[in-house]
RNA sequence: GCCGACCUAGCUCAGCCGGUAGAGCAGCUGUUUCGUAAACAGCAGGUCGCGGGUUCGAGUCCCGCGGUCGGCUCCA
């Protein structure tokens, strides 16, 4: 049977798998043919994942019959495990409160011990519209099942589901569990539609694990940037301003400050031009780009100027576009890099937004490729060394992907294929390792999604190189080859951090608001333990700022103990305690942010010790901690 | 945009069944000058998100709007 959306044919396995919306799809055991409908990048049939998401499917089924026992008319939609857990969506009466959740969740135990037994019955299809016939949701289901279709009904206790399974073979053997959140969904993701009320839950094997996932969660909200953002006064958002606006304050600015310079010269020594486009442009340039056709809904309302229409620009490519056409480029010229930190507006609907992660006006770190169809593996190359490199420097794992052909798309099937193969051969070539994203190319062209792994094992938007043979077209971008003809151009788009915004509110929190000596807005907070050191400690002051380090002097009439606190709450990396001792002796006593003491040292070696460290762009504050960090990566 | 929750001092949060606003931290002033995560005291600070309604009386109840948060959809 052929796979009809899917792409990895799956008749005949066990298993389960992760789809691309991260959520467990389940298959019965055997899979008798693939899984209807579902759009699968990624397998994962491992023996532990297929229990562990059995398990939370099982306890999704655990909480339906909780719902259903205190809600009798409760409607079912769908309940399937996720990546830490589980949901399940539910046709209400009224909305659900906290309440509720706990009385869902003590009636789940009370079920679990139980022990009922998950009773798997095949049915006929008329059978399943007889037993479910007054549930729209189940019976769309059922009517969307292949004609061959084996259906099946799993209940246990009071609680009869249409479900294809598997299930542990009693609720006894589902794990510790918590219910976490209460949220709307659209019935089938598609917002036409009813919304539902969705339970999300998480489960584990072992309490500890449980435990252990909370804890996580715990420390991801600890890490959220938008409360390190405001503790660090890093940035802030303005209702006057506007929503989805970000306002970076000195601290917040310094860091984007230091990420950008350090981006700009990477992207000088390997051959970038950097240029500048306006942040408003003729309604001309976006009829001919396909914006105001493919892209009005992102675009704000145009300003009049002189009768013709402006708009705000949304992206950057056909400002470098134009610069490109501005003269004939020969064979010889190419590639050519143009690079912009380019502002772009784009209309986000209010519910999406999220601090800095999430806006309507932000900046990226663009860039255009302009090249011979040639020379795209090896410029996708070029931009996947730089990429790795600045996972590095960062200290982000990452994991790349290669987005191919969605069903919405433009140009020839040989087209796409050789861009495809271009950049899994570029990627090839590194010897990147790589998953599929099977569809998820733009319309335009395919592309290469790098996302960096986070401390906490969170992917986020990372390097992004896309094909695009749509463009050139329009604008008939070429290039005068050998033979003395016009050829068109390969354009390659690229960023590398995404958005100054979204990179910078990741880095915060990947770094839990505690950056490296050379990203940290304050590098060196100076604390004289009396006020007898201050002029010492303004002396350290000055040979520090001298050799360009960002430092405080704390002469506040706070005593040392609270100034070292407030340093370590403001998470600055080195403090240099300042008491009669060290004045005496020319010294200062360094103090690392993570409470180690190195003691008293003369102030020249402190000095070229955090000098040292800013211009390696460490990730470390001192020896110690590399080498801590080295034996717990090599173990 | 949609579903739900929330919005009280710069921050974190109290404020009962409607009776006229309170704490800690931060800030300011004073005293203290002290060896590795918070000295002590005083002062000041709020159209309780905004607008309307109910009521003798609204931070508390109702409606509308705005914003935020958790999701959905969408995405750099």
């Amino acid at each position: 049977m052929e796979p009809r959306r899917s792409g990895v044919p799956l008749t005949g396995r066990t298993g389960i798998f992760l789809s691309r919306e991260r959520r467990w799809v389940m298959a019965a055991e055997p899979i008798d043919e693939e899984i209807a409908g579902m759009d699968i990048a990624v397998e994962a049939v491992d023996a532990h994942a297929y229990e562990l998401a059995r398990m939370r499917h099982s306890c999704a089924h655990l909480m339906a019959e909780a719902v259903q026992e205190v809600f009798p008319d409760a409607r079912f939609g769908i309940g399937p495990a996720i990546e830490h857990g589980f949901y399940y969506d539910f046709d209400l009466p009224r909305p659900l409160t906290p309440d509720d959740l706990v009385a869902i969740e003590d009636r789940m135990r009370a079920n679990r011990a139980k022990a009922e037994p998950f009773v798997r019955e095949v049915v006929s299809r008329d059978e399943a519209l007889a037993i479910f016939g007054d549930n729209p949701y189940k019976v769309e289901l059922i009517e969307g099942l292949p004609d061959d279709d084996i259906i099946t009904t799993y209940k246990q206790g009071s609680f009869l589901d249409l479900c294809r399974g598997p299930h542990v073979p009693s609720t006894a053997e589902i794990g510790p569990f918590k219910l976490l959140s209460v949220a709307g969904a659209y019935w089938r993701g598609d917002e036409k539609r009813a919304m539902l009320q969705r339970i999300y839950g998480t489960a584990w094997p072992t309490q500890a694990e449980l435990e252990g996932h909370l804890l996580r969660l715990e420390e991801a909200q600890k890490r959220d940037h938008r409360r390190l953002g405001r503790e660090l006064d890093l940035f802030s958002v303005s209702e006057e301003i506007g929503p989805g606006l970000i306002l970076w304050h000195p601290k917040g600015g310094i860091v984007r400050y230091l990420v950008e310079q350090f981006e700009q010269q990477e992207q000088l020594a390997r051959g970038y031009d950097l240029v500048y486009t306006p942040h408003i442009a003729s309604e001309k340039i976006y009829k001919i780009s396909g914006h105001l056709e493919n892209y009005r809904e992102n675009m704000y309302a145009p300003m009049s100027i002189e009768e013709v229409d402006y708009y705000l620009k949304p992206m950057n490519c056909p400002g470098h576009i134009m610069i490109y056409k501005s003269r004939v480029h020969s064979y010889r010229d190419l590639p050519i890099r143009f690079a912009e930190l380019g502002t772009v507006y784009r209309y986000e609907r209010s519910g999406t937004l999220h601090g800095m992660l999430r806006v309507r006006g932000f900046t990226q770190d663009d860039s255009h490729i302009f090249c011979t169809p040639e020379q795209v593996v090896d410029e996708a190359r070029g931009v996947i060394d730089l990429a790795v490199h600045m996972a590095g420097v960062f200290g982000y794992d990452f994991q790349a992907y290669l987005a191919t052909r969605p069903a919405k798309s433009v140009g020839s099937d040989e087209v796409w294929e050789r861009a495809t193969t271009d950049l899994r051969r570029a990627m090839e070539e590194r010897g990147l390792p790589y998953k599929l994203d099977q569809g998820g190319g733009a319309f335009y062209g395919p592309k290469i999604d790098i996302k960096w792994v986070d401390a906490l094992g969170r992917e986020w938007t990372g390097p992004t190189i896309q094909a695009d043979f749509n463009l050139p077209e329009r604008f008939d971008v070429t290039y005068v080859a050998e033979d003395g003809e016009r050829h068109r151009v390969a354009m390659i788009h690229r960023t590398l951090l995404g958005s100054m915004e979204r990179f910078v509110g990741g880095l915060v929190e990947h770094y839990a608001g505690a950056f490296p000596a050379w990203l940290a807005p304050v590098q060196v907070a100076v604390v004289p333990i009396t006020n007898d050191q201050v002029d010492f400690a303004r002396d350290v002051e000055r040979r520090l700022t001298e050799v360009g380090i960002r430092v405080e002097v704390d002469d506040s009439r706070d005593r040392m103990q609270a100034k070292i606190r407030n340093a370590q709450l403001q998470k600055i990396p080195y403090m240099f305690v300042i008491g009669k001792r060290e004045v005496e002796a020319g010294a200062v006593a360094v103090r690392l942010r993570n409470g180690r003491d190195l003691g008293a040292m003369p102030t020249s070696d402190a000095v070229d010790l955090v000098a040292d460290r800013v211009a390696s762009r460490s990730l470390f504050l001192d020896g110690e901690e590399e080498t801590v960090a080295a034996a717990l990566r090599a173990s």
